[in-house]
RNA sequence: GGGUAGAUGGCCGAGUGGCUAAAGGCGACAGACUGUAAAUCUGUUCACGAGAGUGUACGGUGGUUCGAAUCCACCUCUGCCCA
């Protein structure tokens, strides 16, 4: 079978005054509707949620990340185990990373060549290597229904020649992805680089989408860059990439970033924000990103916000959640994460509507209008 | 009654003559976090002041000294041991 038989990419409507698309990603393990927001759970599990958690937010897909997995507890294992959706028991879809993010997050602790990149594992100092051909083989053994293109992602601030000569390796390493990748029931997602040089980032999204891909990805943004650079290289890149599949913004965001991206082109986006901020004590409100633990919120006993309609809000006051975190109990990241993951998935189920009943312009404004409001 | 140890900022606890408005921890108050080395990290925390700074402060009173949380005397209180 090929991959187009397994994969297939609707769009059902585009917004008339701003770049917004609905539409439905077609997969293995079920449909996704975009835009769409991805949980992640980096080591096959998102943190502090259990499936039943999980399910209840309403996630239509999660991440998972192959370089972790292959570290620990090994591509094989969990291939022998059944693959990824067996091994955690999730049957809807997943997403993976190739390994290409840790290029960037563990700079000081990995070494790059023109084949891969040797790493030493923050937590042992064992030595692992990863190249392209490595990360693909990983990837189809842990049996995603999307796989990630390995790739470099450069760091914020970066010159203009170390950005275009980490693009033009991520450029060759693609190619060799595509060539090692051969399960037809795995979409591969090759990734623009190019830092924050226009010249780059077009030339970058004009390579990648030389490839028959499912989709394609943007990749090396949030990296420290201010709000507006991010949301001007997003508008950009997105002009160059092919209407007809979905576009898939790497690392981004908050509620604010989702709305921003979505008027900008993009389809799916992932973050690993709604979770740690909750384990940090900050949840997602209609009106602004708010920290549990002040002391505005000792007796204020509605739920974290008013509309959500999550396990957490439907139960608990933030008074009481913010005696769970100060008294350091774990119910408290439970209930958070619960709460920032669901607002984000939620998010996005609105955003899908307000583009399909041709609403999103306004949804738009007013909801980043009450966001940003202090 | 006798002996002995001690009394430091909201709490615990360093500090034994100037470098001490006083380490560190806790607590409190606030902030950061964007393809997860993260249930982590940062800042503030005597009063007044935007700040330089000024004032008050190491149980109490008095003393020694150019200078005392630190040395001396007495007092108050507390822990422990003996009667």
């Amino acid at each position: 079978m090929a991959k187009s038989d397994f994969f297939k990419f609707e769009l059902l409507k585009e917004s008339q005054t701003t770049k917004a698309r609905a539409g439905i990603l077609h997969t293995p393990h079920g449909d996704i509707k975009t835009p769409v927001f991805m949980p992640v759970g980096t080591n096959s599990a998102v943190k502090m949620l259990t499936k039943h958690h999980l399910e209840e937010t309403n996630a239509q897909i999660i991440l998972n990340n192959s370089y972790h997995l292959f570290l620990r507890p090994g591509h094989k294992l969990i291939k022998e185990a059944g693959g990824l959706h067996k091994w955690q028991n999730w049957n809807k879809p997943i997403l993976t990373d190739s390994g290409g993010f840790q290029v960037f997050s563990l700079a000081h602790l990995r070494k790059i060549s023109e084949d891969g990149v040797k790493f030493r594992d923050p937590k042992t100092g064992t030595s692992y290597y990863i190249n392209p051909e490595i990360s693909m083989e990983i990837q189809q053994d842990l049996g995603p229904d999307i796989a990630m293109a390995f790739d470099e992602c450069s760091p914020y601030p970066c010159s203009y020649e170390q950005a275009k000569f980490a693009m033009e390796r991520t450029h060759r390493w693609l190619d060799r992805c595509f060539k090692a990748h051969t399960r037809d029931d795995q979409a591969l997602f090759p990734i623009v680089q190019g830092a924050f040089f226009d010249d780059l980032r077009k030339e970058s999204a004009n390579v990648i989408s030389s490839f028959d891909a499912v989709g394609y990805a943007i990749g090396g943004v949030s990296v420290g860059e201010p709000a507006d650079i991010k949301n001007y290289y997003t508008n950009f890149v997105t002009d160059f990439l092919p209407t007809n599949k979905p576009r898939y913004l790497m690392g981004v965001g908050t509620p604010e970033d989702l709305l921003e991206i979505v008027a900008r082109g993009i389809d799916m986006a992932d973050c690993v924000l709604p979770t740690r901020n909750a384990r940090h004590g900050s949840f997602f409100t209609k009106y602004g990103k708010k920290i549990i633990k002040n002391k505005e919120f000792e007796t204020d006993y509605r739920p974290l916000d008013e509309e959500c309609d999550c396990y957490a809000c439907k139960n608990h006051s933030r008074a009481y959640i913010r005696h769970l975190y100060r008294e350091g109990e774990a119910n408290a990241a439970i209930l958070l994460s619960i709460h920032n993951i669901r607002y984000l998935v939620r998010l996005s189920e609105l955003i899908h509507n307000a583009i399909l009943d041709g609403s999103f312009d306004d949804f738009y404004k007013e909801h980043l209008n009450n966001y940003l409001k202090k």
